[in-house]
RNA sequence: GACUCAUUGGUCAAGUGGUCAAGACGCCACCCUCUCACGGUGGAAUCAGGGGUUCGACUCCCCUAUGGGUUACCA
């Protein structure tokens, strides 16, 4: 069998060697030794949800602890998926959630030596490699039709054996060079397909560094390489681009760790060493009582989008996705609630191997803390960032009252046990709504116990002796002194002694006017709230109240 | 169906033959307290089931169950 003929008839324009790109087009990487190269490899659909996001953290992780090299390559061997615009959407939110690459893909087009990282660029790099194979006996064309290979699967179910293109079910897999010649003759479109070695009982052994060891079945199939429009499939794709990449550690989705067998057949067919594989566990979704996988169909509220949308701050998500990605990272953290993310050594043995379900409680619990840490003036501008495009109705106002809103958000944040209120924008804007004049409304009850007279009553005297000026002490020994005037025990200890003495505590006089002022039942502190709003405003909500 | 990966409280999980089976979120109670938060203290709640191996199994082996994944000229 003349398989350098085979080669010529199917590749004639292909000159190059793989040695020319392996030695002088894509060199071995010069970086420390220790120096991870990962990629993060999105076919362009435009849709990056909380589970991309989480793989991509992890190549992040690798490379920019290690100094090495984060790069963005884009798989668009499957044009029926590509969507107009989907590459700036994903380069974009990847960086909105802090994750930038040092290679490969970006905004003005493409930054490294390592390219094309558009593999519909890469074309002739892949038939070079798929000549090389035809070459040596290891790969071939194969005209069968869609018809044809469904026939075959359909036999294949009947007789109860596997599935696929193999063995004696490899139709083409021993065509002659005339054989081959006449298909072309008769301009019958084909597929290459690699020529696997493999047995059905075979087995092979590898590490992943998050599975640890492995043992599994050797791959059988003559998969196909490269499509009849010359595209190779991700296998192949996968095998040289991170090849020639000079890739050191493979994350992706455990969906892949039944693929494994191939690329390993034909890594090894080509004579190169495999990347370090690192299957991560996906995160599933509870769906009627029963965990599942996210799904981009299914759950276009688990995409980057819903997080965008509510406002949560980027860090908090790259905090809870951190603290589902390493399990030591919530333990790091108590005992460095200040160091950066960079400070956290990230690693994948510590990286769990069974799904996680997203916690929408936690994620909230992260948020409250991380914005904590992060100053009132920035998380209104934060806020107004994400009103500009999420809320476009409530910017104006943000932007007319930027100085009380930052007090708003600062009230008893400050000392020893500072509040924990805010977890992202929507929520943030909805607790201090109360403050503009054009979202206060009355949203809880006054308390069970004081009637609607009553209720004037005591606004019509707390009205009476307020002063603005009053400091707050000051101003709640008034609020004790209306309590007791009226019948309400000054303090909630008296009350709890001998509550048939009273109509009720201060706590509920207090209450009336905190509902009065911001329409709630609880809020921060009364005083200072009142202190941000004026005494116009103040005087004003009171007075709307008792003429109700 | 075949092949494969997984399985510790409601959730995230530590654990690698001998522990009273960590911790976090959530939940409940109490304390602090003018409300709500915050903080503090305490509490309920877990090794999927069954067989082995062993002096001893959450840890090792087998089976079952459940869940995930693959089974394409998608990635």
């Amino acid at each position: 069998m003349d398989y350098k003929k085979l080669s010529e008839i199917l590749f004639p324009n292909i000159k190059e060697s793989i040695s020319y790109y392996e030695n002088e087009v894509f060199p071995v990487r010069n970086l420390k030794p220790e120096a991870k190269v990962t990629r993060l490899a999105p076919s362009p659909t435009g849709f990056i949800h909380l589970g991309n996001l989480y793989g991509a953290f992890v190549d992040e992780r690798l490379a920019h602890q290690s100094e090495g090299v984060f790069m963005l390559r884009i798989e668009d061997t499957d044009d029926k998926r590509k969507v107009e615009g989907a590459v700036e959407t994903i380069i974009s939110s990847l960086e909105y959630f802090g994750l930038k690459f040092d290679e490969g893909v970006c905004i003005e087009g493409e930054i490294g030596n390592y390219g094309p990282y558009f593999q519909s660029n890469r074309g002739k790099i892949y038939q070079c490699v798929a000549k090389y194979l035809v070459e040596n006996g290891r790969a071939y064309p194969c005209f069968c039709t869609e018809e044809e290979l469904e026939e075959t699967r359909k036999k294949q179910s009947e007789e109860n054996v596997n599935t696929g293109y193999y063995g004696k079910w490899a139709k083409d897999r021993n065509l002659t060079v005339e054989e081959v010649q006449a298909h072309l003759d008769n301009n019958e479109e084909f597929v290459i397909r690699f020529k696997s070695y493999g047995t059905e009982e075979g087995t092979f052994e590898i590490d992943d560094a998050i599975r640890g060891h492995l043992v599994i079945h050797e791959n059988y199939q003559d998969i196909v390489i490269l499509k009849t429009n010359g595209i190779p499939t991700y296998h192949f794709a996968h095998v040289v681009d991170d090849h020639l990449m000079r890739v050191t550690h493979v994350v992706r989705g455990e969906e892949w760790l039944s693929t494994l067998p191939i690329h390993y057949e034909i890594f090894k067919t080509l004579g190169w060493n495999t990347p370090i594989y690192c299957h991560t566990a996906h995160l599933m979704k509870m769906d009627n009582g029963a965990k599942r996988k996210l799904s981009k169909r299914k759950d276009p509220e688990l995409g980057l989008g819903f997080y965008m949308d509510l406002g949560y701050h980027p860090s908090a998500v790259r905090e809870y996705l951190l603290t589902i990605l390493n399990s030591n990272y919530e333990e790091w953290r108590i005992a460095n609630p200040d160091s950066l993310i960079d400070n956290f050594e990230f690693t994948l043995e510590k990286m769990s191997n069974s799904g996680a379900l997203f916690d929408l409680d936690k994620l909230n619990n992260i948020s409250k803390d991380v914005l904590l840490k992060i100053s009132a003036e920035e998380i209104c501008e934060f806020l107004l960032n994400w009103s500009e495009g999420h809320k476009t109705e409530i910017t104006q106002v943000l932007n007319d009252n930027k100085d009380a809103v930052i007090k708003l958000l600062s009230v008893g944040r400050n000392g020893d046990k500072p509040r924990k209120d805010l977890m992202y924008c929507e929520q943030i804007f909805e607790f201090i709504s109360y403050f503009f004049d054009e979202y206060f409304s009355i949203v809880d009850k006054y308390p069970e116990n004081v009637n609607d007279e009553e209720v004037k009553k005591l606004l019509k005297a707390y009205l009476n002796t307020y002063d603005h000026n009053d400091d707050q002490s000051q101003w709640f020994d008034k609020i004790r002194v209306i309590s007791g005037e009226n019948g309400y025990a000054a303090k909630p200890k008296d009350y709890k002694k001998n509550p048939e003495m009273y109509k009720g505590h201060v706590g509920d006089v207090s209450s009336v006017i905190r509902m009065a002022i911001v329409g709630r039942a609880s809020s921060p502190d009364v005083w200072e709230l009142q202190q941000i709003m004026g005494e116009t405003k103040v005087r004003s909500r009171i007075e709307k109240a008792i003429n109700n």
